[in-house]
Order: C-alpha cells, then structure tokens, then sequence
DNA sequence: TAGTGGTCTAGACCACTTC
DNA sequence: AAGTGGTCTAGACCACTAA
C-alpha cells in the first residue's frame, strides 16, 4: 500500500497529464481537498511537494498552485559555433543562438565578472597547468529576460588573454564577436572542442541563482576548446536549468579498421 | 530566515562536503537530533528529505541514513559505437564499453522484450512515418549487478528486420555484435547519428524501475541512426540514472565560410 | 483583511531490519 | 523485541499576495 500522500499525487498527476489541469491552471487549494477528505493539511502539502519535485506544478504563497508551462527546449547544436558567426559578423554565440531560436536579445540580460584565482583542480588539469597555477575566471549568469537561464564561466591562461578585452571586468558580452574573437584578434584562433555533459540535482545555491521550480536539475557542461596545434586556450563549465536546453550532436560512426583517428 | 529544516540540512551538508561524515558513513538517527533539540520529528525528518533530494545521502528503514557513495561517472565517447567491435569482432556496444572501464561482464545483465507496436508520435517523426504506422520496439533494461543503470528503447521499420534474430524475443544481447550487426547483415550498414539529450526530473515509475534514489534525475538521449544514404534505420530512446553517466563529444569548431557541409 | 502555501510541534502508529 | 526511518493527524502560527 503506497502512502497516502503519494496515492493523492499520483492522482492529480494522472489528472494533469490527461488535461484535467490545463497549464497555468490552478490545482485545487490544500485546504479544499482537507475538507474533502484526502487527508490533513501535511499530508495533501506532502502530495503537492511530490508533484512539484516531479516538475508538473509550481506552488506560491499567496497564489496557489499551478500546472507549469511546459517551456521549449532549447536546442543547443554546435552550429552554435559557426566561426563566420564571430569572426566575420557582430554576433557573439549566445546570442547568435537566441536569435535563431527566434527569440530576441535584450540588454543586460547577462552579468559577468572577471577575476584572476588559483585554478580549481578540474581547471588545472584541462589547462594542462599545475596545482596553484592561476587563470582568469569569466563567470556570466545569462537570463532570457527576468529569468536565469544558465550560468558559464570560463578559464583562460593569462599569458592568452592579458591585456585583452576579456580581462576588462566591463558587464556585457566581451564586445564585437565575444570571448572567441578576442582569442582570435590575440592570434588564437579555436579549431575543435570537446563537450562533456552530466546532469545532476542542484544545489541550494543553484535553486537560488537560477530560480529553479523545487526539483528541476541542472546539466553540467564542461567546454574544452582547443588551437590546432592542440593547445587548450579556454576550458567552461556550464550550470543549465534542465528543462530549458537539450544538446544535439551529429557524428559519423567511428571504423577504427579503416580510419585510425575516428571523428576528430 | 531560513526555516529550521533548511538550517539543519545546510548545516548537516556542510559537515558531509568537509569530510566529518565519510561516504558510507551513518549520519546521527532523527530521534538522537530530536533529543539534541534540532527540533521535532517532522522538522528533522524535512531536512533529511532535502540532503536526499539534493543527492547527498540515502535514507532507508531499519539501517538509517548514510552519506551516498560517488560512483564514477562513466564517460560515454561516440567511440563505443566503433564499427571494428560489431563489425569484425563479437563485441556488442554497451558490452565493449562496459570491459573498456574496467567493469566485468555478467550474463544476465540485460533484460529485453521485443513487440509490434503503433510508432509514438516522437518514433514515427524520426523514421519519416506516417502516424499509426507500425515498428518494432525492444525494449531492454540494463543493469550492472543487481542496479539498473539504463534503460533502452530501439524502434526498427519493419521491412529492415523482419525475419532477422532482432525481432526474436530471447532475453539477451541480439546474438554477436548486436543490433547494429543485424542490420548491418541485413544490408543497412549504419554510418552516421544524431545524439540529443537532456535532464528532466525522474516519473515514479523511473524511480521504481531504475531503484532511483530519491531526486535523482535521468537524462533522456534519443539516438538516430543512418546508412549512408541517409535512411533512419534506428530510433532508440534511453533513460539513464544521471549519477552514473556522462557524455562526450569531440567536434571542429564549423566554419560556415569556408566548409558548407560543417562536421557531419 | 482574507486567503494562499509553508513551517512546526507533540504524539501515535506503521513498515522494515536486525538481533 | 528493539531500533530504524516513514506516515499521519490536529492544530497553531508564519510569510506572502491580492483586493
């Protein structure tokens, strides 16, 4: 016999799902199913509490309790990238990618600052440098209007981006073409990454900063990117609201009998 | 001010990322908090829920709570798909990426059910079918030990495997080098894929099938498979626990400038 | 001011594990 | 039987929002 809290759950969430609660719309008030019956007050906040963690309802004081808008993925390709984009036009990536999502770009709808720290131990060896060794951190907080939707900070070596724009702790995208023209114009230019992903619960902290729904996880993306010779001139770490991106990678299959590097 | 829950989780937290709790070690039992004046049952009850929420312990009837061992992350790289492994040896794919992180094999690991179904709307969008067309779908939870890790969802059109051993529903891998060997004596050699994921929170029914501890999240990855040709010869759906999990993925930065076709 | 969800208590009782 | 976490109640009170 499941719970009493989770038999409740399970009900409004087979309701929502057949379009009982259309999104946006309110649930019924803890107080109302009390006194229907379903249980005490803890016991329906208990179910709701369920729901919320399952990602279908937000709750707020003085509102109620409402199905949550399913909002679009974001669909994060690495045509995101397109050299042409930074190098011969204005754009800078992210905002590139915004706009070919067809939503538009506003101002200041990223905060950022720079700092010159020891390397955490992660950073350290992506850079290939050694303990205590000290980078510049870029850290942004990019929202889609008043809401967060990620955080990213990059790691630069000093001897890449001293004296550049980069380390000008000016809020706003890095200027004309972002963080990759500035490394290009300093004669790095980028040639290929390497993208690692997890997803993970979110931490306190993270439930504050990104105003995450009680429940939502985070994806963890970590951004190596390299010269051609093979040198890592930025490495990243991303913290993305979950429900608001998706990855798409395209590869060929790899034939190591046929073709010794694989998809480099 | 944070509630009283908030602050004894905050606090227990801090004392589990210093170390004063080691992973696998009992964290002090709810009535001993109680008694200690942390507050009354419920309260602290609240703040072991949120540690378990946020991934730090497990809690389970009879033992008590303990710090969560970390598991490794395993990096999953697109080369466990190397044509070599399934092609001209016997491996299957998640086999060869099992031995490859220095994890035995057992037998038994892998259940499967194979069924004709009417495609999903999401199946019959990737396989350029009509709706209520009919695939075949197997099915397979995957485990290591006695935990399930995975699970994975192949679609097949009909006409690429009927009369092969895919849609033969004996338990087990599809017999030497896999599914993608079948297809590939069937005539459909594969040749290249596109990989989508993202992190949602875990249904109740995840929970129970993946024995998810509680808050966990999954990472939804949705695979399309090609021949050179460009016919979709798979569509396969996955649901991983994230904590066991990571991907990658190398790729050249695209230059649209001067490489129309980018990294494909 | 009235109504919403959120917190907290004290205590009873349940479910599961170990001895 | 004893000890663990989990559930549930009844009721008081708090924090926030809207009219």
């Amino acid at each position: 016999m499941a719970p009493k809290w989770r038999e409740l759950a399970d009900k409004l969430a087979e309701q929502i799902k057949r379009g009982d609660y259309a999104p946006g719309q309110q649930l019924p008030h803890i107080r109302e199913l009390v006194e229907a019956g379903a249980g005490s007050k803890a016991t329906v906040h208990a179910a709701y509490k369920a729901l919320e963690a399952e990602g279908l309802v937000t709750s707020s004081r003085g509102h109620g309790t409402v199905v949550r808008q399913q909002v679009p993925l974001k669909r994060l390709g690495i045509a995101r990238y397109d050299k042409a984009k930074w190098r011969d036009g204005d754009e800078v990536a992210f905002i590139a990618d915004r706009v070919a999502s067809g939503r538009g770009y506003r101002r200041n709808e990223q905060t950022q600052t720079v700092t010159r720290v020891v390397a955490p131990p992660e950073v350290a060896a992506a850079h290939g440098l050694p303990e205590g060794a000290e980078v510049y951190a870029r850290a942004r907080l990019v929202k889609e209007g008043d809401q967060p939707t990620h955080t990213l900070t990059s790691y630069y070596r000093p001897e890449h981006v001293e004296g550049t724009r980069l380390v000008d702790p000016t809020p706003g995208p890095a200027g004309r073409g972002g963080g990759f023209r500035v490394l290009y114009d300093a004669g790095y230019e980028i040639d290929h990454m390497k993208e690692r992903l997890f997803a993970r619960a979110a931490t306190p902290d993270e439930v504050k900063l990104l105003q995450l729904p009680s429940g939502e996880p985070v994806v963890e993306l970590h951004r190596t990117t390299y010269t051609a010779s093979g040198t890592v001139v930025e490495f990243a770490i991303g913290v993305h609201a979950a429900s608001r991106f998706a990855w798409e990678y395209d590869f060929k299959v790899p034939d190591s009998a046929k073709d010794r590097k694989g998809q480099q």
